[in-house]
DNA sequence: CTTGACGTTGCCGCTGCGGCAACGTTTCTA
DNA sequence: TAGAAACGTTGCCGCAGCGGCAACGTCAAG
């Protein structure tokens, strides 16, 4: 038999088997005086062998090991390991394709539209409409949440969550677009000093919670480097004074 | 932001902005005096929208497509395919837990077992002891078996129950004897005819169903190869005998 | 005699980075 | 203030399991 023919007969491609050849998976038979390979029979049962382990999804590592290993007790320690792995990426896929339904059943399907249900469904209530810093604080939110185990997205969707009471939608309105308005004013502006010490309560509890948070305080930070001097002359305050009385 | 603390927020290495760097999925951001690299919170949120739409499963080439295509419908193209492939995946990944559940529960675990649960009660049953045409017998069905589809193999292993029961086993030790005696004989030695005349007819219609079935023709020829002259004429005459009355 | 189908060796490419080298910059520490 | 440690830069190799190609030799058929 010469390697085509073997191929063909196993269901490979001869390049697979020379790929074998290579690994040491199978060992090189015999060359005629043209430097053919020449097999026989029990090359191709070794072949299937080596195909029947590898369609399980051995590594072709493994199934050198578990060969050369010679009918040991080995080829069961490695299928069991084996069968762990595939539930795990079984358990993956699960989860993997949860989200994808998640995502698919939205009318509003966009790349940022990919967070956790928690916080797109405060994203879905939140005012936006506009405003330049409304669009910076979700660009704040959604980096948060990516960033975030499960359980720190629950906690932080579940602070959120009065923010889109109809009573504070308005009130988020009204900040952002006082916020909006001090994008080029000076941080001395009174209008600074004012909305610091009149922030709703709501609000400022949850701006602390996230500045002061240790796992967000970095993302904060790079929040206020793209304020203007006197919105990030805001938020200074207001740390300041819930700093004193929390 | 310099790369090490983007990286670290988003939770990626640095190795991975650079690399999306490269492939254009994430912008290049201006760089320092010095050479480095500059970044704000939009490559912030870049970087985590693409890293959002990777563990969603997407590769990174369909990431590039789905972001260029800006707020397009071919997000949720991309994501539908992508969900059809999972579920392919999972499709493929319960079938192989099953054939490692079934190997699994077998005490008689090693690499050749790891055949098609019909043709491995077979095996079970035939007789081997000691017989080398029997063993090379045994590595002709495991290679058919082997190549075959769902529906050959079925049909395959059909065909050779009737082998299994317990009065077929005697003659086929009977059989294997014989042909083992034949290993060394000469083609005309009488015994070779008179082993073709009087096969049991089971055995003599497995034997010739497999060695006239085109799929398989070739397999029953690789294995003529591997016996000695005598017991290949055998099976020759038995062939030509068969031809005429079926 | 050519054509086409097969065989040979060997190297690049794919995915999504990790790891290293070889080097410059910044920052902490003794 | 020097030196070490921790960062940054570009660029190339490696990974699994082959597919594809190049550049060549061999063999059977028309």
């Amino acid at each position: 038999m010469r390697i085509g023919e073997l191929a063909a007969l196993v269901g490979v491609s001869t390049r697979t088997v020379r790929h074998y050849h290579h690994l040491g998976l199978l060992p090189e038979p015999a060359r005629l005086v043209n430097g053919y390979r020449e097999y026989r029979l029990r090359d191709a049962v070794v072949l299937a062998r080596v195909r029947r382990l590898a369609e399980l999804g051995l590594s072709l590592d493994e199934i050198r090991d578990v060969l050369a290993d010679d009918r040991g007790r080995e080829l069961r320690e490695v299928l069991e390991e084996l069968d762990a792995e595939l539930a795990r990426q079984q358990a993956a896929l699960a989860a993997r394709r949860a989200r994808l339904a998640a995502l698919l059943a939205r009318p509003d399907l966009d790349p940022d539209a990919t967070v956790s249900p928690d916080l797109a469904a405060v994203l879905r209530d939140l005012p936006t409409g506009g405003s330049a810093f409304g669009a910076l604080d979700r660009e704040l939110l959604t980096l948060i949440d990516t960033g975030a185990d499960e359980d720190a997205r629950a906690g932080f969707a579940e602070l959120l969550r009065p923010l889109t009471e109809t009573a504070a939608l308005d009130r988020g309105r009204d900040l952002y677009a006082r916020l909006d308005a001090l994008a080029t004013a000076d941080p001395t502006d009174p209008r600074v000093a004012d909305l610091a010490a009149h922030l709703p309560a709501g609000m400022a509890t949850a701006m602390t919670t996230t500045a002061e948070d240790p796992a967000t305080a970095r993302w904060w930070q790079s929040m206020t480097q793209e304020m203007s001097p006197a919105q990030a002359e805001v938020f200074r305050q207001l740390l300041l004074v819930l700093r004193e009385r929390p």
